[in-house]
DNA sequence: CCGTTTGGTAAGGGTAATGTGCAAGA
DNA sequence: ATCTTGCACATTACCCTTACCAAACG
């Protein structure tokens, strides 16, 4: 059915109020709003409440039935005194494209609320109808529908996870109790009158499905785990004495009443186990056919009651059958034929097809659709898990990164299986290394913040950036990635992600520290990258000049990273560990006047094609930065035409370190991910070509570049060659930079060999 | 009293991840 | 001959929706 778009990129959004954006590292967008201007937040009241609520309507104030983009907010105080506040939004409607057309534009307002506790009731139908709807009837849903609600089905994504949690929390905060089991099991229902609508605010789901979602989340006999022999035989026992009243069983079993359901379901008494004979077979697809009233060699992947074709089987579960029949049998009556791995290489491409954000959006059943080699949409989505576990840290970077790195990784595989089979004296066994990839990963790199040198972490703009290293995890001694690197979403995202940046002062006009905001945690995830801020009259082109500095690499690194964005033009540089006071106080920044433009291909196009296999491997970065500034608009075609890829030719050495990590529990990945970052040693040499272009520094009055700033082009000062000591000791320290542009063949078989990594 | 709202259960379709057996290759 | 590895298939814990029910509410 219905999905949400999250697609920040094509809302349009105007401020009414001088705030920032910045995004959480779950893609939720966050408004920072500084108290230093409270009078404009609130036009009717001057009095300041506590709380504020952000809310996102529909300028020409449609109806509510009329399926308008609408945008969740949660507000977040950021301490009891403290005025200024964070707002999360998640946008929960599905908005399709063509709606999203000029005249669309979302107005936020900063509204009051003066009830701390509340969080809800105002502008709830606005928000949501659904997510307070307990659709306990098909009227009901058919009624909603009619009225052209759509809503989120199926799995939770993380997104949501954490609306609903952050949810529950502020609940619990605001009434001053300790732990949710309370309201959920404890409670009577008077007791805890309207938790669940609450909690459900912000999330476009019906009430029912919060509900659930929230008993299973607290429910402490659920997710177990596996059950021991001892517990079959008990629940064998306790389903003859109770029958299907699944709580007593359930309780009687420490376990969940639909953990122990589930269960029973897989136990038949009957049940075969281990491989089909070819009578079950035979048995099962005639049942299938029979009751789905098709014929042998029809596919059939719907509709088909497992039940009732387990019951007919005899031998076999309801699962069983399901997914012999959908891995297997189906295909096989139908005249399939075998899996290649050119199938896999198409489906990774046909998936960058779809150009979708989210993986859930992808339409399995379409994409399955006159596949022989594909055995059913089912299997499909299986193939897919296993492809996308080739990265080893899928889980940490964003949907179309995945991709990106896929991508590249089998274009590679396939220019130059000579090089993957060549891979050796990395110590790692290498059998097989030619047909399967394991264990790559895209390396998440992550500029921390770090107050000691950050005093005012909130102050200045902050930018969402992603950047990610496609690398093996293979080789402790050596290696050179490939890098690209991409600040906000972009079509070329293939890097990782940091959350937000914002720029602080170096002492040099024009030149400043690219920092991130602070209380991000890792794994960073940006699905959505919605508008970043970016310093800059939207309508100007002007370049701005960034002296980023990573505290990340502080300890142990050095990390130069130069972008350059054409429009504005931004050059952010990573400098040396070693050089931060050097950086901060410096006078010029140093952009190689050596043009370079064969090694700059023309963005954006060139950026694909060049990525990877074709040419020396050079690290890339893309910017698209958009705007937010003290009264910012961008409807989609704006932001479009703001958001302008920047290139950036990165080249760096990294030394790997930890092989062992593979895939690490999701509440591990911080510490891993950030083990992971302290390791590498990169050092990026930049070769930039401005084209006839003149690189601009633009001061700031504020002493950060701040999303107010008007910066015109008489605040910009023109230079054309900038000198950076820093980028120069740099570039006299990094022998290997130097070798490999020297000898581009062995850069790039090196390259290969790190980011084909086999165990 | 009665329609509506809210909270709840059972059944069953499904997903995501792990386990297992086996063939191919080193 | 033996070990390793990758793969396909099998299994299973957990997830989600649907349909239906009943108590509480207004």
């Amino acid at each position: 059915m219905s999905t949400v778009e999250e697609d920040s990129d094509t809302v349009t959004v105007e401020t009414v109020n001088s705030v920032t954006f910045t995004q959480d590292t779950d893609g939720n967008l966050i408004l920072h709003c500084p108290q230093n201007d409270p009078d404009e937040i609130d036009s009717e009241d001057s009095t300041e409440p506590p709380r504020k609520r952000l809310c996102l309507s529909p300028e020409d104030d449609q109806s509510v039935d009329d399926a308008a983009p609408c945008i969740s907010v949660v507000a977040l105080p950021l301490s009891e005194n403290d005025q200024s506040f964070e707002v999360t939004m998640t946008a929960t409607t599905e908005v399709a494209d063509d709606e999203l057309s000029e005249g669309t534009v979302t107005q936020i307002q900063i509204l009051q609320n003066d009830q701390l506790d509340e969080i809800s009731p105002l502008g709830t139908e606005e928000v949501s109808a659904v997510s307070q709807a307990w659709f306990t009837t098909k009227e009901d849903k058919d009624s909603l529908t009619n009225k052209g609600h759509k809503w989120k089905q199926g799995m939770w994504s993380k997104e949501e996870i954490d609306i609903l949690m952050n949810n529950i929390e502020r609940y619990l905060k605001a009434r001053g109790i300790k732990d949710a089991t309370e309201i959920i099991f404890e409670m009577s229902k008077d007791e805890r009158k309207d938790f669940y609508r609450t909690i459900a605010w912000g999330l476009n789901r019906p009430l029912f499905a919060v509900y659930r979602r929230v008993l299973r989340m607290y429910d402490d006999r659920n997710h177990v785990g596996k059950y021991t022999p001892e517990e079959i035989e008990k629940l064998k026992e306790l389903r003859i004495k109770h029958g299907n009243d699944w709580a007593t069983i359930g309780a009687a079993l420490g376990r969940s009443a639909s953990s122990v359901k589930d269960r029973c379901r897989l136990m038949k008494d009957t049940c075969n186990t281990g491989k089909w004979t070819e009578e079950e077979e035979k048995r099962l697809a005639e049942v299938v056919h029979e009751l789905t009233s098709t014929e042998p060699g029809d596919i059939v992947t719907q509709g088909v009651s497992w039940a009732a074709v387990a019951e007919r089987v005899g031998t076999r579960s309801e699962k069983q059958c399901r997914s012999k029949w959908l891995n297997y049998l189906n295909w096989k009556q139908s005249g399939g034929t075998e899996w290649t791995k050119e199938d896999e290489i198409n489906l990774i491409l046909r998936i960058a097809e779809l150009d979708v954000a989210d993986e859930n959006d992808i339409n399995w059943d379409l994409l399955a659709e006159g596949w022989s080699s594909v055995r059913s949409p089912q299997w499909l989505r299986s193939k897919w898990w296993t492809i996308k576990r080739q990265i080893a840290n899928h889980k940490d970077v964003s949907f179309p990164v995945l991709i990106k790195g896929l991508k590249q990784l089998h274009e590679n595989q396939k220019n130059n299986p000579v090089l993957l089979e060549n891979k050796s004296g990395s110590g790692v066994p290498n059998s097989n290394c030619n047909s399967s990839v394991q264990h790559v990963q895209i390396r998440v790199a992550r500029l921390e913040d770090n107050t000691a040198i950050s005093p005012s972490p909130m102050a200045a703009l902050q930018i969402p950036v992603q950047i990610t290293h496609v690398s093996s995890t293979d080789s402790p001694a050596a290696s050179v990635d490939s890098e690209t690197i991409t600040l906000n979403s972009g079509t070329l995202q293939t890097f990782e992600i940091l959350p937000s940046f914002h720029l602080q002062p170096t002492g040099t006009p024009g030149t400043y520290l690219l920092q991130t905001s602070s209380s991000q945690g890792l794994p960073l995830t940006l699905t959505t990258s919605p508008t970043v801020t970016l310093a800059a009259a939207p309508a100007s082109p002007e370049q701005i000049i960034v002296h980023a500095l990573s505290p990340e690499h502080l300890l142990n690194t050095s990390d130069n990273v130069t972008v350059q964005c054409h429009t504005p033009r931004v050059i952010i540089q990573t400098v040396a560990t070693e050089d931060i006071a050097n950086s901060i106080s410096q006078a010029e920044l140093a952009v190689d006047s050596d043009l370079h433009s064969s090694d700059f291909p023309e963005p954006p196009d060139a950026l694909e094609a060049d990525t990877f296999p074709d040419e020396i491997p050079r690290p890339k970065m893309t910017i698209q930065p958009s705007f937010n500034t003290h009264v910012s608009k961008f409807s989609d075609q704006n932001s479009t035409e703001l958001m302008n890829s920047v290139m950036v030719r990165a080249e760096e050495d990294i030394a790997d370190t930890d092989l062992k990590q593979e895939e690490p529990p999701s509440h591990l990945a911080s510490a891993y991910v950030t083990e992971d970052l302290e390791s590498p040693t990169i050092v990026h040499q930049v070769h930039q070509t401005i084209d006839d272009e003149t690189i601009l520094i633009v001061p700031s009055p504020h002493g950060f570049i701040q999303a107010s700033d008007v910066i015109d082009t008489e605040s910009v000062l023109p230079l054309t060659t900038l000198t950076d000591p820093i980028f120069q000791h740099h570039q006299e320290e990094s022998n290997i930079i130097g070798a490999s542009l020297g000898s581009p063949v062995s850069e790039d078989s090196k390259d290969v060999e790190d980011l084909v990594n086999c165990h």
